[in-house]
RNA sequence: GGAGGGGUGGCUGAGCGGACGAAAGCACUGGUCUUGAAAACCAGCGAAGGGCGACCUUCCCAGGGUUCGAAUCCCUGCCCCUCCGCCA
């Protein structure tokens, strides 16, 4: 069993079966349902969807879409007409049977109904197989408060923690400090470039850290403590909203097994509520689950090469939040916070940063990213990513509660966001507890995590 | 890996070619009764899509087939359970 990128030639399966591979029970349990806009709101407003979605730097075509949606009509009035008469035709020859009349000529006359049925039926599938193609490419559109512009030189800081370290020396990198502790040779030796081997006081450190964020989200910010798989199919990712367009950033499992390795916990933990019908008394969930991390980075050859910040393999505990659609503005800000609190309890400077439309990931509503001062490099870097999806990946997933007013199922909104990224912390410290002399300092709040010990001895 | 048994509505679970969107129970909602609650009794109560609407269509794991007609019969796949084997 070996991992590698898979190529687009893979992307081509769902057209090639007619539809996209799902089904209630599995995945998009619905083809009609498996939007990811209110296909309703997409028919009506398709003007002002188009309008946000430009925001995001994404061109809507609106004709091919009114074009499509006036075919879908007239095929599904078709279809459903014809099934209608066969309905009726049959069930009259059910009763003649039962009467003891001769049914032959009434079978006689439904003959050509199962031709006229089955062409009608197979040209409908084929246009909401396009519809359905057409509408799960389309991302989320951005809400209002997302400040505009088309890259990161548009987002908006929001607040700043601290100010920058403040070093009278010059400060070493991470790879510098960690020294042998960081063995990037022996790395690139078992598994080739972009992964990292870490030993001793390295290796505790990070494993310190992450007991240490899992610790307090549990303990004070009330979030349920989840074991996951790093293996996913192509529904869950689906749901999620990292398939069908992005197969390229992941690492699938070549052979017989349709799976992928998973590029964040998100993935796992939040299509744990697929297919389901939640109680209202259920809300909200919170979950919390540290995973390694897989992603293969493509198109970012190049980027970030040096040291361990962008890799592969990485570590991260990630905060997942099912919530009342009311209720999503608010947990965004919680969740934020709920990072930021690992953040300032390890006393790292960090600034919170809106990101702009263009910046957007494709399933998210509003994305609030934080970044941590790193000393070697004097700037800030994204360390967490906070986002609101609304309803968008509850549709795709059919993860509903019911609605105790009118009884009735309603699309939970769902959020996550990175509390924090483990290997990046990692940097993080090493960078800004260093005293000039080469030597690392233990956080406070570690301590208790790393034996106690005030210093790594890398 | 071998041998069996299964996948039906929020849950449990019957049905096994036509009158079945599907019995029954639980849960839930409304009502009667009660000072109140419980119990009892009566009634309602699956989901998705389409239509301005009356209403129509689809869904009994998924995909394909047989049939005038499939939850029900046949094929394939996926998943679950039990027993045996192996194993951290």
């Amino acid at each position: 069993m070996g991992a590698r990128t898979r190529g687009s030639s893979c992307r081509v399966c769902p057209v090639e079966r007619g539809v996209l591979p799902v089904g209630r029970g599995v995945g998009i349990p619905d083809r009609r349902g498996s939007g990811v806009i209110d296909p309703r709101r997409l028919r009506q407003e398709i003007g002002s969807i188009a309008e946000r979605l430009r925001r995001k730097g994404v061109e809507l075509d609106v004709t091919r879409f009114e074009a499509l949606e006036a075919r879908r009509k007239r095929l599904q009035d078709e279809v459903e007409r014809l099934r209608n008469q066969r309905r009726v035709a049959s069930k009259r020859i059910g009763e003649a049977k039962a009467a003891g009349d001769d049914i032959a000529p009434l079978v006689a006359a439904v003959g050509h109904l199962g031709d006229d049925l089955g062409e009608a039926a197979k040209q409908f599938e084929a246009v909401r197989a396009e519809l359905d193609e057409f509408v799960t490419g389309l991302p989320n559109p951005p809400h209002d408060s997302v400040p505009p512009g088309l890259d990161e030189a548009s987002n908006v800081e929001l607040r700043r923690w601290q100010e920058p370290s403040d070093f009278n020396f010059e400060p070493r990198d991470h790879v510098s400090l960690a020294s042998t502790s960081l063995d990037l040779e022996a790395a690139a030796k078992i598994a080739g470039s972009r992964f990292s081997v870490l030993r001793g006081a390295l290796a505790r450190l990070q494993r310190g850290l992450t007991q240490f964020m899992i610790d307090t989200h549990v303990q004070e910010h009330g979030y349920e403590e989840v074991y996951v798989p790093y293996l996913v199919d192509r529904h869950t990712l689906l749901g999620t909203g990292q398939l069908p367009k992005f197969e390229d950033d992941l690492f699938a499992i070549d052979g017989e097994r349709d799976q992928f390795l998973i590029p964040t916990a998100e993935v796992p933990v939040t299509n744990l509520i697929r297919d389901s019908i939640l109680e209202y008394a259920e809300l909200p969930l919170r979950f919390v689950a540290h995973t390694p991390c897989f992603r293969s980075e493509a198109g970012n050859y190049g980027k970030d090469t040096h040291g361990i910040f962008r890799q592969h393999q990485f570590e991260k505990v990630e905060l997942v939040q099912i919530v009342h659609p009311d209720r999503s503005w608010d947990a965004l800000e919680e969740l934020t916070t709920h990072a930021e609190t690992i953040l300032r309890k390890l006393e790292l400077p960090y600034r919170a940063v809106a990101l702009c439309a263009g910046d957007l990931g494709f399933a998210a509503a509003k994305t609030i990213d934080l970044e941590v001062w790193l000393p070697a490099e004097r700037r800030y870097r994204e360390i967490s990513s906070c986002s609101n999806f609304l309803d968008f990946q509850a549709r795709r997933m059919l993860a509903r509660y019911r609605n105790p007013e009118t009884g009735r199922p309603d699309y939970v909104h769902t959020l996550n966001g990175s509390g924090l990224a483990v290997g990046r912390t990692l940097i993080a410290v090493l960078e800004n507890y260093q005293d000039g002399n080469g030597v690392v300092h233990v956080p406070d709040a570690l301590r208790g995590y790393l034996g106690g010990s005030s210093r790594l001895d890398l």
